[in-house]
RNA sequence: GACUCGAUAGCUCAGCUGGUAGAGCAUAACACUUUUAAUGUUAGGGUCCUGGGUUCGAGCCCCAGUCGAGUCACCA
């Protein structure tokens, strides 16, 4: 491993500490009493509160000036300044402890525990005037250093994007406000959690290995299971097993997700995603509505200070109850002026032309509808809008409409323009469920590797009976995106899936010893011969002087090779 | 999948018709007892993403590739 001048300096620094006597990962705890948010927060009313604090997080920054110095220290809540004194940690004659130890070898990264008393200094800045400080864990790399002026300008931000979503360590550290979003995301869960179990709904977990993908339209991540001898999938969906527990005669069940599709990655795609699903036994979609908004509102007045307003980019948008609601064929007459309703295929087909919506032949009636929708009509849901009653087509799993048998009882729900929820009154007619998964078969053989397979459990398990139930679905992550304004769905996950990091395909120490070279050997060997095999290409005697020159040379301090070892890596 | 842009020191970035690489921060050394992006002086640090090509000479020009970002398409 070639490492840099800092990580040299970094593994001196540990060793020196250690033949100081000073261990650099200590086994035992540390007794924390105070934080950083809290002390910054309440020393000013009550000061005598903090004369003993004891504190552990990580330095941030070091400014030295002679006999004393300041620290800033990173703890979870958030970051305080350390006052080091060089008599106040060495009152005895041996200095050692601040000059080398504190000013030396303690850099930024490293996580230190400190014990003192609170004060302010002359420039009016809350401090901990440090008694006593150990270490708890020395830091071998650098980290990016972001300053932050009087002015709140950031300066030397750790941005790039391939490096923070791969190392998000390193981004939680050092850039401020990621810890945040993903505070937030934590309370947008909880809140709607609360929601739910206020409800008595009951939270519950479903298969993720499935022997069928079902619930969804999507391709599928495919795996194998070695003592079944059998394929399975990761689901792309939990909707069906979900409904077999309201088949099972639970009232009310959900669960908060994983779900994975094996499709392209974007701004608003990752293969991995969390989405909530609930089922609702003795409900429709007029019911869930209500319910969804309500949850909604909560949510955002829950991680938003009690406010409904969510500053998204350049729009407000406000989450108070109620939302709008409009059906499709509603929505498409306001925004193309075409009222739709009763057309064919062929009229549908016209007017996708008229209004210049790209078409294909192999797009049926429900798809050019959608088309025209996602077209013309979906940008312009900035505020929380329902959209309901689609084409019954398009949604295999959603009951009949119960006055037009041409749609479904189905929303979506628009915000910012995009989808962030769907809901439908479920079909719980095992007949009609049958012939819907019988059209999706007829999809699939005409090619389309997203038509939904047949599952014939689910549809044993609606034979028994379900109960009428209203069931939706929500995006976490992108309700998450609209909640902290981030346009990045990577942003909102810890850990976005990327391409795998390109790993350096040069020789490896190890590839060396495996020969029986001394450890001590293989940096100068490395050095002379790049590889196993252009060493293994000469004779053992040319290395073998060839080595032993070098070491002259160099006035290694290490023992002379015997040919005898160093044919013995030919064997 | 298409197009556009990017990859240079630990981090952020600069670089010139094509002539062996610079700054700030970080690092090391010295000075300094309350600093605020601490400061001052000095020093070290680079396979310029990879591989080819053009050229006397390539970080720069050309070709291919890798990774990332953005836009669009696809997908929900």
């Amino acid at each position: 491993m070639q490492l840099s001048e800092q990580e040299i300096q970094r593994r001196e620094a540990l060793q020196k500490l250690r033949d100081l006597g000073v261990e650099p990962y200590p086994a035992e705890g540390y007794e924390v009493t105070h934080y950083a948010e809290d002390i910054l927060k309440n020393f000013e009313t009550k000061p005598g509160d903090y004369e003993q604090v004891s504190l552990a997080g990580r330095i941030m920054s070091k400014r030295i000036m002679g006999k004393a110095g300041f620290t800033d220290l990173k703890d979870h809540t958030g970051r305080i300044q350390l006052y080091f004194n060089r008599d106040e940690i060495c009152p005895d004659e041996d200095k050692t402890l601040y000059n080398e130890v504190y000013k030396k070898l303690t850099d930024i990264g490293d996580f230190i525990g400190v014990e003192g008393s609170v004060f302010v200094t002359r420039m009016g800045e809350i401090s901990i005037a440090v008694k006593r400080f150990v270490f708890l864990s020395k830091s071998l790399r650098p980290l990016p250093v972001v300053k932050t002026d009087a002015d709140g300008n950031i300066h030397d931000a750790f941005t790039d994007p391939e490096q923070r979503y791969r190392q998000r360590y390193v981004d939680l550290v050092v850039n401020s406000g990621v810890k945040e979003t993903f505070l937030k995301r934590s309370r947008i869960i909880n809140s709607m959690r609360n929601y739910f179990n206020a409800f008595q709904y009951v939270e519950v977990e479903t298969p993720i290995l499935q022997p069928i993908p079902g619930g969804a339209a999507a391709r599928p991540f495919i795996t194998h299971h070695n003592a079944l001898d059998i394929p399975l999938y990761l689901r792309i969906a939990n909707e069906l097993y979900l409904k077999r527990l309201i088949v099972g005669g639970f009232d009310g069940v959900y669960e908060f997700a994983k779900d994975f599709r094996n499709e392209g990655m974007d701004r608003t795609h990752n293969p991995e995603f969390t989405v909530m699903e609930i089922y609702v036994a003795y409900k429709d979609y007029i019911w869930m509505m209500a319910f969804t908004e309500k949850m909604l509102e909560q949510v955002v007045k829950d991680v938003n200070n009690g406010d409904t307003v969510v500053q998204v980019g350049d729009k407000s948008i406000d989450f108070k109850a109620p939302f709008k609601r409009i059906s499709m064929l509603d929505a498409i007459k306001e925004h193309t002026g075409h009222d739709i309703t009763g057309m064919d295929e062929v009229e549908l087909r016209n007017l996708c032309r008229t209004l210049g919506v790209e078409t294909d032949e192999t797009m049926g009636k429900a798809k050019l509808i959608d088309e025209i929708f996602g077209e013309k009509c979906e940008k312009n849901y900035i505020q929380p809008t329902f959209i309901t009653d689609y084409p019954k087509e398009m949604s295999p799993l959603c009951k009949r409409h119960r006055s037009n048998p041409d749609l479904t009882e189905r929303f979506e729900l628009m915000i910012n323009g995009k989808e962030v929820a769907n809901a439908y009154t479920e079909l719980n007619d095992p007949i009609d469920q049958r012939e819907r998964f019988e059209e999706q078969l007829k999809l699939s053989e005409k090619g389309d590797d997203e038509a939904m397979f047949i599952d014939h459990d689910f549809l044993r398990a609606l034979e028994y009976g379900m109960p009428p139930t209203s069931g939706m679905g929500i995006g976490i992550d992108r309700l998450t995106m609209l909640l902290t304004n981030k346009s990045s769905i990577q942003e909102v996950l810890f850990f976005p899936q990327m391409r795998p990091e390109k790993v350096a395909t040069g020789p490896k120490p190890a590839d060396f010893i495996a020969l029986g070279i001394a450890e001590e050997w293989v940096t100068h060997v490395m050095k002379i011969y790049p590889s196993v095999e252009e060493l293994q290409a000469l004779k053992p005697t040319q290395v073998h002087q060839k080595l032993n020159g070098y070491r002259k040379k160099n006035k290694l301090e290490i023992a002379a090779l015997q040919l005898a070892d160093v044919e013995s890596w030919w064997s």
